[in-house]
RNA sequence: CGCGGGGUGGAGCAGUCGGUAGCUCGUCGGGCUCAUAACCCGGAGGCCGCAGGUUCAAGUCCUGCCCCCGCAACCA
């Protein structure tokens, strides 16, 4: 008996703040199809997803929710998981970070790591809030004040551990260099080398004592886990990690994981922090990290407060589980991001699954119906046009397969999908219905029959690991089973005789009417922005009262800009020369996305002039220009006096 | 001069080693009737971001410039 090559992958666990866009729910998609691919190349698969439950993100969120931390992940979690399970996710475990033996495992992870002197005790610097109980470094500051709640922060230092990044970065650059297939598409291998190996790692902070949804030290009980080391770790966890003792057979069978497929949004962590933990632990590292691209609406991101935010659930709901799949899957570039729109959603689906696909099932089943009552029977009545559509059908399988080892899945799809289009072509080539007029021609239209139903059940494989539901769809109808994906390079596996197709032809896929469907969407997006209205973006509170002492200190002046251009090499910043009266100050301000330089020049604005010079992007501010602004940013004005005053003069 | 990716017919993308510019969709015209107004064939539509250079020959190599997008750095 021969063991089966195993297959370990994993997609991120989904952070169980809300409910999962599609584009979330994608990568469940991605890393499903990879996994039933690979089963059917015979690995033993064992595929990891699940959910990242901790974190001071949760935490808030169940306080405004008014429920207990963990009553909130166990509704989000249920939630996606749901969503895992409409979308046909194929997981092995579905973990959830708040799971008994996930945070038992970390606990030891991180004493072993303690132990071993990797992780060290020290103090973590920062400008803290006091009302917040956070930290906040320099930049995330608002106007130096708490970016949460507005308050006045002051420069603490709190108690933390710390990971000894450095120690292992040399040995990662090494395995990077060495390893090509780590970091897939490639290009994010030079972002991560240049901008974070090659500079040199910082030691990174591994604990909180901010906030108390986390998994605790065991050992030092008021600090929590920080919440990436404790994500991370669930690819070892789930499958049977003991640390510093013995692992399950699973564990020591399945590791190193063959593959993760993430969002490039966090390739950082699997390609840095992930193999130097690995490193600590002596533990090989994964042979591959994919970070696939996001999938857009209409070129933005999704978000709720755009009110662009598409949903599995829905869009299973209006077109199906398989189409909804079909549709990720092709329009997915390998390394930009992917689109989608429901203009482009109702085409793609009309055009490859309901016309290429679904078509030809349907009006093949139905020939054999009309001229045989439904019988399969081969003749060898064989003439050289079948050639090329045996020739295009039995090349798939190694095509479909090079595709799939560099994780192309549209190129697969595509390849798929060729098998369709052939034999839409040779049914026009061989004209069954001129046969059928010939009595003498029975034999080859029973040949050309058998031909197309052994190419529709060959694609009809082919496509089972992208969209299952479809392809036993397909086999039911055409009256057969599954099959080795070997003998998908043989043409004429299917019988040779004595097998029915189903009798009446199913629609596979129903043609959408783009009237009809964007219809049902008007009325499931009006239904989704109706509890989202009085979440319309709120005010800051009111700070805490202050003095006319406090407020005295600031000395605000006005000034005329005399001159006014962009600091290069930064998004946002202008650099202003200002005429107070007394001085001409350079001041620079994060206001590019709102004005020309050219706008600004000869205008009379209102400065802080005592404000303590900062460098940003090397030019040196002193003092600050006064905007308004509503909350989100999206739109800014100068404040400026309403007659024509010198500068100089006093604002109070 | 921080690092990297990209600019190809209306849309989305391919173009490996330099050698007549392809695919899917859409569009126009034709064909067919087995089929879900579907399928098949054909046409139109591209100075391959701009400007130079190397070469018998460049989308493909080199140089410069413009624009977009990631990552990094700052919205005092």
């Amino acid at each position: 008996m021969t063991m089966r090559k195993k297959f370990y992958m994993t997609t991120a666990i989904a952070y169980a703040s809300g409910k999962p866009h599609i584009g979330n729910t994608y990568e469940a998609i991605l890393a499903d199809s990879i996994a039933r691919w690979k089963r059917y190349e015979g690995y033993d698969v064992y595929l990891q997803t699940g959910t990242d439950e901790h974190g001071q993100k949760i935490e808030d969120k169940a306080k405004a929710a008014g429920v207990t931390p963990q009553e909130y992940v166990d509704r989000v979690a249920g939630e996606i998981k749901r969503l895992w399970d409409l979308v046909g996710t194929s997981y092995d475990r579905f973990i959830r970070t708040t799971d008994e033996d996930h945070v038992k495992a970390v606990q030891k992870i991180f004493k072993y790591m303690y132990d071993k002197g990797d992780i060290y005790k020290g103090y973590y610097e920062g400008m803290y809030c006091v009302p917040c109980e956070s930290f906040f470094t320099p930049s995330q500051l608002v106007d130096g004040k708490c970016p949460d709640c507005g308050r006045e922060v002051q420069p603490a230092k709190e108690e933390a551990y710390f990971f000894k990044m450095s120690k292992y970065a040399d040995r990662l650059i090494d395995y990077i260099n060495t390893h090509p297939d780590f970091i897939k598409p490639v290009s994010r291998k030079n972002e991560m080398m240049n901008n974070f190996l090659l500079p040199g790692l910082q030691d990174l902070c591994v604990s909180r004592t901010s906030f108390k949804w986390g998994i605790p030290v065991d050992f030092d009980p008021k600090h929590v886990v920080y919440v990436w080391l404790d994500a991370l770790a669930n690819y070892i966890t789930c499958i049977g990690y003991e640390c510093g003792g013995e692992s399950t057979e699973l564990f020591k069978s399945l590791w190193p994981a063959d593959l993760h497929v993430i969002g490039k949004d966090i390739i950082r962590f699997h390609t840095i922090y992930w193999p130097i933990f690995l490193m600590a632990l002596d533990l090989p590292l994964p042979k591959t990290v994919f970070g696939h691209p996001w999938l857009l609406q209409q070129g933005d991101k999704m978000s709720k407060s755009k009110g662009n935010v598409m949903y599995a659930d829905d869009l299973c709901e209006l077109f199906g589980v398989d189409a909804v799949r079909y549709y990720v899957l092709k329009e997915m570039p390998f390394d930009n991001d992917g689109s989608i729109t429901w203009d482009n959603l109702i085409e793609r689906l009309n055009a490859d699954l309901a016309n290429t696909l679904g078509n030809l099932v349907n009006r093949t089943v139905a020939m054999s119906n009309k001229y045989f009552e439904g019988s399969v029977r081969r003749t060898d009545a064989a003439e050289p046009v079948d050639d090329d559509l045996k020739k295009v059908v039995t090349f798939a399988l190694p095509r479909v397969k090079k595709a799939m080892d560099d994780l192309r899945i549209a190129d697969a799809l595509e390849e798929i999908f060729n098998i369709f289009r052939r034999s839409n072509k040779y049914i026009d080539e061989t004209a069954p219905w001129v046969l059928s007029k010939d009595p003498e021609k029975a034999d080859r239209l029973s040949e050309v029959l058998y031909n197309l139903i052994e190419s529709i059940s060959i694609g009809a494989n082919l496509l089972a690991p992208f969209l299952p539901k479809t392809a036993e769809h397909i086999l039911r109808q055409i009256g057969t089973e599954p099959r080795t994906i070997d003998s998908l390079q043989t043409f004429g596996v299917y019988p040779e005789t004595g097998n029915k197709v189903a009798e009446k032809p199913e629609i596979l896929f129903a043609r959408l009417d783009p009237k009809v469907v964007m219809e049902k969407v008007e009325v499931l997006t009006a239904k989704q922005k109706k509890p989202e209205a009085p979440e319309a973006p709120e005010l800051p509170a009111i700070k805490d009262e202050i003095t006319y002492d406090d407020f005295a200190k600031m000395d605000l002046r006005l000034g005329k800009v005399v001159a006014c251009e962009e600091v290069k090499r930064s998004k946002k910043l202008l650099k202003l020369t200002v005429d107070i009266g007394s001085e001409q100050r350079t001041v620079v301000s994060g206001i590019k996305n709102w004005y020309k330089p050219e706008d600004l020049v000869g205008k009379t604005v209102v400065v802080v002039a005592n404000l303590k010079p900062v460098t940003l992007c090397g030019v040196e501010s002193h003092g600050m220009i006064l905007c308004a602004s509503d909350p989100e940013d999206k739109e800014l004005a100068f404040v400026t006096p309403a007659a024509a005053l010198k500068p100089g003069w006093v604002v109070r």
